[in-house]
RNA sequence: GUGGGCGUAGCUCAGCUGGUAGAGCACUCGGUUGUGGUCCGAGAUGUCGCGGGUUCGAGCCCCGUCGCUCACCCCA
């Protein structure tokens, strides 16, 4: 006798199933809606890339490119990774397919599953979801400004409140540059764990990301990259805010935000959640300056977004967002009797056509028991089907919430139900 | 990689100082003939994560192990 072992889904990975499932669906369309209403087009890519497209891509001091990779050799002895950020792939796909080539900017919207080796926590998977756009080709604030807007209205569409948008600006290299000589000289003068030190050398900036207190205090009076933007970049920052103002997008400039990929430079953002648990981050993005051409392609800048869609439904349902109106069909059909069955299917059809959802009671179960899942199932009307109806060639369309029933003929009820429910 | 918490019916959990298991929700059927939401009745469901130990006896104690979870790191 072999034991049996129950086999579990992969440690850490986010699956949804019903009845979940349908705000997941749901959130994950009106994330990525505001999108396809700007002219983004869809790129369907791998999942998994050469796995040296994320180490010259996302940065190989990064802790994503470090030690979060799911990176293995295929048959043929390339190695291979999963993609661990959406970016760089389109980024590829864009540079292999001549995209570029055409009228700038290349406006780029995705849609799903990363992958980080990473211990697994409320909000972080090993396994996740994302929607996100990308704009090549063109630097100019404005659209800074829609980028950000854009996913703004994202998480507005589904209801979601308790958030801010934190925006802050890496500036241009010169920039960087001079705040950087401050900074590491800023950080020698504290007392860091060997741990922490090792992180400050790598990239300085992380320091202000730690999250233990003492670190913070610290932290308190390190140099500010805002500090050292050079007047153009000043110019430009100040110019995203503006255009941000005038689209009625509220933020909050946070000096000490810092992105964990290393392509960004210019504007970045972040949207925060303020009831989830430590992984409160939402979304977020920024302008890319030298990804493209550090990619083999033409030195085009290019701004986009990666939307939590695992995050964004957390925090939808910590806000108590309610998801009722998904549920259910518009039409549940209960047949009695073999003949109402054949006679309910094809009702169906003919509904469905019309853009009509349509359940039917299966299993010949009693009345009682269909009307009881007819109620359960959340749809909005229910029709019993018996040899009175058929003889008449009509039906009794109740609506559930109110009880209230029309007598409505077949021939007539698709044209019936279409314009009852287009309001 | 580091630290905390937890693993009991499909789900949420209770189970007192050790005496071989319970509630609510959900599910099925019923409360007379073709109409749900409330109410009432009946029913089904567990190798108490797994392995070992202590004990006359362990869901409760001890050890190990696996898993889940939260936090650090990092990020969506």
């Amino acid at each position: 006798m072999t034991k049996k072992i129950q086999i579990q889904a992969p440690k850490g990975v986010s699956e949804y199933a019903p009845p979940r499932s349908r705000a997941f669906e749901w959130i994950r369309e009106s994330l990525i809606r505001p999108a396809k209403l700007a002219g983004y087009q869809l790129i369907e890519l791998p999942v998994f890339e050469d796995t040296e497209l994320f180490s010259r891509g996302v940065g190989e001091s990064t802790d994503v490119v470090s030690k979060e990779m799911y990176t293995f050799e295929d048959r043929g002895g390339r190695s291979i990774t999963l993609r661990p950020e959406g970016t760089a792939g389109v980024m590829r796909a864009v540079i292999e397919h001549g995209l570029d080539r055409a009228a700038l900017p290349v406006k780029i919207w995705y849609s799903g599953a990363f992958f980080r080796a990473e211990r697994p926590q409320a909000g972080r998977y090993r396994q996740f979801y994302q929607v996100g756009i990308e704009a090549i080709g063109v630097n100019d604030d404005a659209l800074d400004a829609e980028v950000i807007a854009i996913a703004d209205a994202g998480f507005k569409s589904i209801g979601l409140k308790a958030y801010r948008l934190e925006l802050t600006s890496l500036g241009d290299a010169q920039s960087r540059a001079a705040h950087k000589v401050d900074l590491v000289k800023f950080i020698e003068t504290l007392d860091l764990d060997e741990a922490t030190e090792a992180r400050a050398h790598i990239n300085p900036l992380r320091l202000f990301d730690d999250k233990r207190e003492e670190v913070k205090s610290s932290m308190a009076n390190a140099p500010l990259l805002l500090d050292y933007l050079s007047d153009a970049s000043k110019a430009s920052f100040e110019n995203v805010q503006k255009h941000l103002r005038s689209l009625g997008v509220a933020f909050v400039i946070n000096p000490r935000m810092v992105r964990g990929l290393d392509y960004y430079t210019g504007t970045t953002f972040e949207f925060v959640h303020e009831n989830l648990g430590a992984q409160s981050g939402i979304g977020g993005g920024g302008r890319y300056d030298g990804l493209m051409s550090q990619l083999g392609g033409q030195d085009l800048s290019g701004i986009g977004f990666g939307l939590g869609v695992d995050r964004a439904l957390l925090a939808a349902e910590a806000e108590g967002i309610d998801f009722s109106h998904l549920q259910g069909t518009d039409v549940f059909i209960i047949p009695l009797g073999e003949l109402a069955m054949e006679t309910a299917l094809a009702i169906a059809g003919t509904l469905r056509a019309g853009e009509i959802s349509v359940d039917i009671a299966f299993g010949d179960r009693a009345l009682k028991g269909a009307m009881k899942m007819a109620d359960k199932s959340g749809s909005r009307f229910v029709i019993v089907l018996g040899e009175s109806e058929i003889d008449s060639q009509s039906v009794e369309l109740k609506e559930m919430s109110t009880g209230n029933s029309l007598s409505v003929t077949l021939a007539t009820l698709r044209d019936h139900l279409v314009s009852v429910l287009k309001k």
